[in-house]
DNA sequence: AATGAATGAGTGTTCATTCAT
DNA sequence: AATGAATGAACACTCATTCAT
């Protein structure tokens, strides 16, 4: 703040110094980085602690093992995104057809076009590998999103907005176009061939539009 | 031993060279099972070998590098397989609402339940460890997939059946429940977490049913 | 078989040839010289391997790890000793005295003075890292070992050329003398510093005879 | 914060300081303590700092290695004990049975029940890592306590009680048993298997009265 | 053509040691 | 004097690939 504090000493510091309180968020990032994109496998420990600055071991000073430091990614990633979600599904008070779109939207605001998508293509890939971590993904992520998906198709039934629904599989209805979408992350190339036509918001818009004529109240 | 003796080259040949021909075929097979089932990492060159009935060494003898048999592996398994589509269509003379039902169950006969779509998971995975082999399969799978569907919709916007619609984007208004159901296999339990009352059919039939209530032309 | 066998064919083949039936023996003969001359620990598999002419991959090949190595070590080194000596106990019908002079040097030309007598120091010093290997030695070495000194003096007893002894304490007068010299070797400048002056056969024979004096029925 | 506060510094002093000069020694009854429990190498300098309440960095300001750290434990272990044990033996006037029995009690007591034989243990597995203290051993306990036993025999045949002796040999009459009842220690599952029933005072007083059997000058 | 024994580069993990504060 | 964050050498183990037979 002052211009007159000699500002080279404080980053000489960080070569060495106690970095105690970043280490492991630096460490994290640099995880996430690197997994998302090659994957667990070609991932190497050295090379998170290269990218984060730091040798191999001080990365175990903080994560006890590869896997480790991956679930904690992992966790670190998703903590506590669904509570906020859930407030504002319980707070909204706009029709069905608002609502959704607003689902696909904000998904990819703050999910699909973030590195959040990446940890979600990830998961797909190692899930056979990592049970442990599967199953806690599928418990704080996967879990929680299909509920919220469900109750907004149910608050919309109730409302007369949208037509009786087979819950089990209308989830489905929203989340294929979304979880497609992520998934292509992976291979875009293969996925979204053309895509310098392609624009993700346009995909959005039109598939909430087009689930939506089919959830509504059939007039026959 | 001795050179001159014909006889045991003959019963030599007869039990060693019988399969000769179709090894190759083998172990491709083999090969293809293993990728599918097990993602190409975790799959082993020697686990090949011995479901193909032969030693690892022989692997090496038909295929230089474990790469060089993925690759081999997805090229067998794509082998011109939409002339025949593409005739079908051709010859169709339903609705357009016939014909995306019929697309969507014919994919799920012939690729979402078969094979061929574990290979479609394992393109996702390994497209950025491959990209030859990606580019091939944007050529001969992808492509003429995207092919097959925009002239399903174009059909149906010639026919007046369909609202006018931007291709390049309705596409996977198609293909996005089709390609998630098929991804969904990487990982059964984080996309499907309730397996147990979830029936493909079903899926498929509600997805169709839902996309064509969007893609119909609109009244108002 | 034949003389006119080129003889230098056989022998070319021993560095990159079929010598599966050799391997392990040779793999073990070289873990056991560097386990007893270094230790667990310190010795190194790749060591190991070297030492066999073997590369490390080769080593794992035979044997899933460093601790089965180990014990397949421990148990070639002992199988099936005690099963003899059981038998010659059985015959035996000489006096006490003549027994136990007998088992004092036996030991020694069989155990004390082999490399057997390393393993026993080996074990003394790892039995706290390797719980599992312990109690296999304890069940198949101990034991058997307990048991044979234990008949050797009942028989004394019931013979009455040896006074009444508590078993249970009476065995270590036996083998005290005996575990002394053979864990001497661990360290036999601190057990027996002056070792050029020390017989082990006269140690032996010393302590064979000092220890009847006390066993034998005394007349007061 | 200001410099010219002399309180704090006084206050830092008390608490920090207060212990300088104990530091090493309560390092060096860590380092004792686990050393004689876990071995050399399961012995992590890490451990020790913590048990004796300091950071890991405070040990190598006292002890610049793991190694000069266990010279020093054992060099601190074994400060002249001899000396006050051979004044005890020249002014002793009883018998040479009654004499040898005291030796056995009293090594129980004062060493073989105490973690002195903790560190002959270790000397036994360390001394081929560390020549320079295991010759300081030898020199310091090992010769003294030789020549201890060497005088109780000497003086027993010159008082006319013991036989004459061979003592180059003869000092492992008693040696061995007490020797074998510390190394003992290293694994007692292995060397004393029914422990439950195994009382190391009896062992004591049978091995003497034993031993002394085959001492005593023999009428034939 | 076929084998399978042999290889060795590469990776996750440990721990004694260093050094800026 | 004391800290504790950071280091990096060392080691067990894996697996695609080679090659003598």
């Amino acid at each position: 703040m002052s211009s007159a504090l000699p500002s080279t000493t404080v980053h000489d510091a960080s070569r060495r110094g106690r970095r105690k309180e970043s280490r492991p968020g630096e460490l994290l990032d640099a995880a996430l980085d690197l997994f998302v994109e090659k994957g667990y496998a070609a991932t190497h420990v050295e090379d998170v602690a290269a990218r984060a600055g730091v040798s191999k071991g001080t990365l175990f000073l903080y994560f006890p093992s590869k896997q480790e430091l991956f679930q904690a990614v992992v966790r670190q990633a998703i903590a506590g995104r669904f509570a906020e979600w859930d407030l504002e599904l319980e707070g909204y008070d706009g029709t069905s057809d608002e609502l959704v779109l607003y689902c696909f939207e904000t998904w990819w605001e703050r999910i699909g076009s973030t590195k959040a998508a990446g940890l979600g293509r990830l998961m797909l890939s190692e899930a056979n590998n990592f049970p442990e971590i599967a199953e806690f993904y599928r418990r704080e992520v996967v879990e929680p999103g299909h509920g919220l998906i469900r109750r907004v198709l149910q608050r919309g039934m109730d409302r007369g907005e949208l037509r009786p629904l087979d819950l089990e599989h209308a989830v489905y209805l929203v989340l294929a176009p979304l979880m497609f979408l992520m998934f292509s992350g992976s291979a875009p190339t293969l996925c979204i061939p053309n895509a310098e036509r392609f624009s993700p918001q346009t995909y959005i818009r039109l598939q909430a539009d087009n689930v939506l004529q089919g959830l509504r109240v059939r007039s026959s």
